[in-house]
RNA sequence: UGGCCCGUGGUGCAAUUGGUAGCACGCCUGACUCUGGAUCAGGAAGUUCUAGGUUCGAGUCCUAGCGGGCCAGCCA
């Protein structure tokens, strides 16, 4: 049978370019791709689609190619943005999505000498001039998208000058800003790229890897390209922004004389009810809008890791989404679809009441303990089966019980009989309230002969419920996580507040925290196969999947929602609720 | 008003390179079921942005238009 991570998935247009490239033998059959990050931020989804774009091309050209591997390249060339955190986190996040880079770990700053020289070789053909110009200065000369710029004052220095200027702006004779080295191509471009683009500018900075040992540093333009040519990289896969960049990249590898890698650009990634940009997950977390970089709701890599999501879960995910040249969003429930999916195959199920109601089972003896034979999980035999103690008290779901049950709704009811999982039919024989007429006990007979789970009559019963022995329960904590927001798209505004921002359109029900759930007490012995990342994940049955969270202690579990499993009596439920449809 | 890139069901992708569209998610039915889960079967949903043109034949090629994205950091 196909594992998802094997089914076949139709060849993109970087393959085609790549499969084409193979067989004309452009690159001497190999395939070096890289996953470029700039080590200034966490990495979220969106990464994850790059790192699973250029790790796996890698390894699904293993094969077929002479040489096949991806690099992880920092590019650390602005050290007032950078930090070792980052590198380290980021590192994790790939390792955790399942990828090793092996010892191809580089950074544009292990460079710094190699663009050094490669900027002194440009000034020495007549390609690349110090400016004086301040960054205001260059942007009055810059010209519009409609009107071309004016050439610096500065462009025309002799190369001597210009050798000499750049050397002081190296030895840090000069204040930061009030240099730059440029690159001389043309001011009349239609490109704005190519507008004398900056080189190098002067950073009075500390660079968590080269420390003080430079006070210039090359720009994106200048390291990127040339990063890639030192890596012999065949493929240089970045995001759309990046297109109009390509010539420049181009331009720097042919006056350098150059292995010159091939850039190709994709769309990056959109999900619906969440942000992904790096301004907007700052603000969030930031502003306290959420509880940090790795809080379950965000599409962090941390954050979705500590949702419960899983790597497999994750890989299938980019795998399916595809890879195309124009902006597109796509439907969050395709990324739940594929946990669920990972899941349902893999985590053990468990019995846990998150909003427990009391139940008594009134002809059963009083201090009697059964031990009832559960399945761990229904999808894979080989996990066995586990003893759930069953007693007179118990609990059961809130909502399974309705003293007026609507249409369709099938669980317990007064008069009605239903089934405890793997233990006995019961009747729902008298409700107990408290003074404000709150259902607080429900009063119930069990029959005898049920025992685990069906009728000897072969009498059927329309719901199975999920119950734990009130004694016997863990208390437990359970975090209940949703959208982010409320909308599909968080940019969209109602109309009766049009002047509001996307930050009006956080879903308030984003996070519900319950504590006093109840929980089976033998859901460590349901364990499956062990997780890789240390993780545990299980399916609270009729709930949906949960993962244990950092916070818990021994005395009480936290557990984390990773996601619901399907759920078509809401669905009813919300077609029946007035004002719906 | 400039340049570059891009338009296929609600959403995301395919279509053997010119033979009148197929898959997945979502949605709706039904079957089965000790999870209202999973699974299985079926259904609705597309003037392939529009208009011309080439061709026996166009989602694929050409032209124009319309729509969207990116670009005026000493960010990446």
């Amino acid at each position: 049978m196909a594992t998802p991570e094997s089914e076949p998935v139709r060849t993109n247009f970087i393959e085609d370019i790549i499969n084409d490239d193979l067989r004309t033998g452009k690159w001497d059959g190999r395939v070096i791709t890289r996953f470029p990050p700039e080590p200034n931020g966490y990495l979220h989804i969106g990464h994850a689609k790059s790192i699973c774009l250029n790790f796996g091309l890698a390894l699904q050209y293993q094969d077929r190619a002479t040489e096949a591997r991806c690099h992880l390249r920092f590019d650390d060339t602005n050290p007032t943005k950078e930090e070792q955190e980052y590198i380290d986190s980021i590192k994790e996040d790939v390792r955790w999505l399942g990828f090793d880079w092996g010892r191809h770990e580089y950074y544009a700053s292990d460079y710094f000498e190699q663009l050094y020289e490669w900027a002194v070789q440009l000034i020495r053909d007549g390609l690349a001039y110090v400016c004086d110009l301040d960054a205001e200065g260059i942007r009055q000369h810059r010209g519009t998208l409609t009107s071309p710029g004016r050439n610096s004052p500065h462009r025309d220095r002799g190369i001597e000058e210009n050798l000499a200027l750049f050397e002081r702006m190296k030895a840090g004779e000069f204040p930061d800003g009030s240099r730059t080295l440029r690159a001389k191509i043309d001011m009349a471009s239609p490109n704005l790229n190519l507008r004398d683009p900056v080189m190098y500018r002067i950073l009075h900075a500390t660079h968590p890897r080269t420390g003080d040992a430079w006070c210039i540093y090359p720009m994106y333009d200048f390291t990127h390209g040339q990063s890639d040519s030192i890596e012999r990289i065949t493929h240089s896969i970045c995001t759309l922004e990046f297109e109009n960049h390509r010539p420049l990249y181009d331009w720097f590898c042919e006056a350098l004389k150059i292995y010159h890698p091939q850039q190709i650009e994709f769309a990056r990634l959109n999900l619906t009810y969440t942000v992904m940009s790096k301004r907007r997950l700052l603000e969030l977390v930031r502003g306290g809008y959420v509880g940090g970089w790795n809080d379950p709701r965000l599409p962090t890599i941390g954050g979705m890791r500590r949702r419960g999501y899983t790597p497999e879960a994750i890989r299938h995910f980019c795998r399916r989404i595809g890879v195309n040249k124009f902006d597109s969003t796509i439907d969050v429930a395709l990324l739940e679809y594929c946990v669920r999916e990972d899941l349902n195959r893999r985590a053990p199920r468990v019995m846990a009441v998150l909003r427990p109601l009391k139940v008594v089972i009134t002809n059963y003896p009083e201090g009697q303990v059964e031990h009832l034979e559960a399945v761990n999980n229904p999808e894979d035999p080989a996990m066995g089966t586990r003893q759930v103690p069953f007693t007179r008290e118990l609990y059961i779901e809130q909502d399974d019980f309705r003293e007026e049950p609507p249409p369709k709704f099938h669980r317990l009811s007064p008069g009605r009989e239903v089934r405890l999982r793997y233990a006995y039919f019961i009747t729902c024989q008298e409700v107990v309230k408290d003074a404000a007429g709150q259902v607080v006990e429900v009063r119930c007979t069990y029959d005898p002969a049920t025992r685990g789970g069906d009728a000897p009559d072969g009498r059927k019963v329309k719901a199975t419920l999920h119950w734990v022995a009130a004694e016997h329960a863990q208390d437990a904590e359970v975090r209940l996580y949703d959208h982010l927001f409320s909308k599909p798209d968080p940019d969209e505004m109602d109309a009766d507040k049009p002047d509001a921002n996307w930050l009006a359109n956080l879903n308030p029900a984003s996070l519900e925290v319950l504590s006093g759930c109840k929980i089976e007490p033998t859901w460590r012995e349901a364990r499956g196969p062990d997780w890789p990342d240390g993780i545990a994940r299980v399916q609270f049955e009729r709930h949906g999947y949960f993962c244990v969270d950092r916070d818990s202690s021994s005395a009480k579990p936290v557990f984390n929602r990773t996601v619901t499993l399907r759920d078509s009596w809401a669905k009813i439920e919300k077609s029946q609720s007035p004002g719906k449809r």
